[in-house]
DNA sequence: ACGGCGATTTGCGTAGGCTCAAATCCAGGG
DNA sequence: CCCTGGATTTGAGCCTACGCAAATCGCCGT
């Protein structure tokens, strides 16, 4: 990818918007590319946080493991969204791994050069706040949701979320362009797989959704699920 | 509060760490104080955020309100927590609503004053990132929590996360040093008042705890409380 | 095309924690 | 000092969602 190309993908991110055209070119210019197939991780949790990244393409997965082995999916990220940044500026290990879900690109820049980046941008900081912000409420929502909804509106008001993160048109109804298992969605939405599992068979049954093994989530009734995500 | 004794107050909050002795003094002189009584709410939920705001002393309770009327406890802050700060930043209503547990004294900076404030000393914005990130990381602590463990560790867990952020040595134990109702802790846990009553009852009991009405919550034994919080 | 194996589905039994309900307690006001 | 209303405790029953287990599916590599 040419810095022309990657400037174009930068116009796009969230973190740096409102910067002068002068401001991408130098971040684009002191960018890593870091390809990451399916199924690799580009960092772990744990590990030193060496590189602050930006999601080109592709589609992340967020996990964060338990002291006692189980595991919990904090979110999905998809092109524009920035991972591993907060963890560099604060000094501290990764505190999540992540999974790339599909093939990815990542743009990702050191630590010095991030700090030489936000030093010399102010609105970088200020951005940052802004979308941890965002992070923080959302994570608020859920944490709201597992407490006070039972599973199956949670396992609804969380396809809707995918779908408003990275949901696609298709011909039969809206869809979610990349795999994720049911174990995934149970450590989306706090319960098991096989709750997951039954309540998809259930939903597919009524033709809310389309949930064949191989293929990608596909919801067909999108009103439906919001009404079940919507009832008392 | 004179800007002196203001200042001494400022020095021991994160926001602010690492400043100059006269970027300290320029902010205690911006800073308006906010005395707010027990039961009080400096702001609602809703409210368009206007000021951003540093507990001085006391101790605050934020609560979050769901769209079906159910309520949730965010956070209790105590001095030097920063709060309403990142909507202020935001340019969003504020997300929660804040309640005073016992009298308390805040400093607020209206949002012309903050942005002044952020543009002239960059080290504010990484501060405030860094705090946003410890919340982050603290949310998405509890969320882990409710997803994957049953209501008595999860009680067990929440208070000695209290006492961390803000114990106090007493004669027989250490001491949450603010009042709180059994509902407050159920909606800290995601529980139900009734699971939260019995569950201390059982603990008082064991002698583990001591919860009598009146007086503040006393923890007599720790580490038996840390086994229950950590056991498998 | 075939075989292996992880992913998914589904049945069955049950326990943890919720709901409903009633008794009791106690802080604060008059 | 007594009264009152909200907070807390405690009981009983039930239901949701989990745990365990077995069957089935279908992707992937050979």
């Amino acid at each position: 990818m040419d810095t022309s190309a990657r400037i174009s993908v930068l116009q796009r991110v969230p973190l740096f918007a409102g910067l002068p055209a002068e401001a991408l070119g130098r971040i684009a210019g002191t960018a890593l590319e870091v390809r990451v197939a399916k199924n690799d991780s580009p960092f772990r949790q744990g590990d030193p946080a060496t590189h602050g990244h930006v999601v080109g393409w592709g589609r992340i997965r967020l996990d964060q493991a338990t002291a006692d082995g189980q595991n919990v999916v904090l979110r999905y990220m998809g092109p524009g969204d920035m991972l591993g940044t907060v963890a560099v500026l604060r000094g501290i290990p990764y505190p999540a791994t992540a999974v790339a879900v599909e093939d990815s690109l990542l743009l990702a820049w050191s630590a010095p050069r991030l700090s030489e980046l936000f030093n010399a941008y102010p609105a970088l900081a200020l951005n940052a706040i802004r979308l941890v912000g965002t992070r923080l409420e959302e994570l608020q929502q859920r944490l709201q949701e597992v407490a006070t909804q039972r599973v199956e509106r949670r396992i609804a008001g969380t396809l809707l979320r995918l779908v408003r993160q990275g949901g696609r048109r298709g011909e039969q109804g809206i869809e979610i362009p990349f795999s994720m298992s049911r174990q995934d969605l149970a450590e989306l939405t706090a319960t098991t797989l096989h709750t997951v599992s039954r309540t998809l068979s259930a939903w597919e049954q009524q033709g809310i959704i389309s949930a064949r093994r191989s293929s990608h989530l596909v919801i067909l009734q999108p009103h439906r699920l919001v009404a079940i995500a919507e009832e008392a």
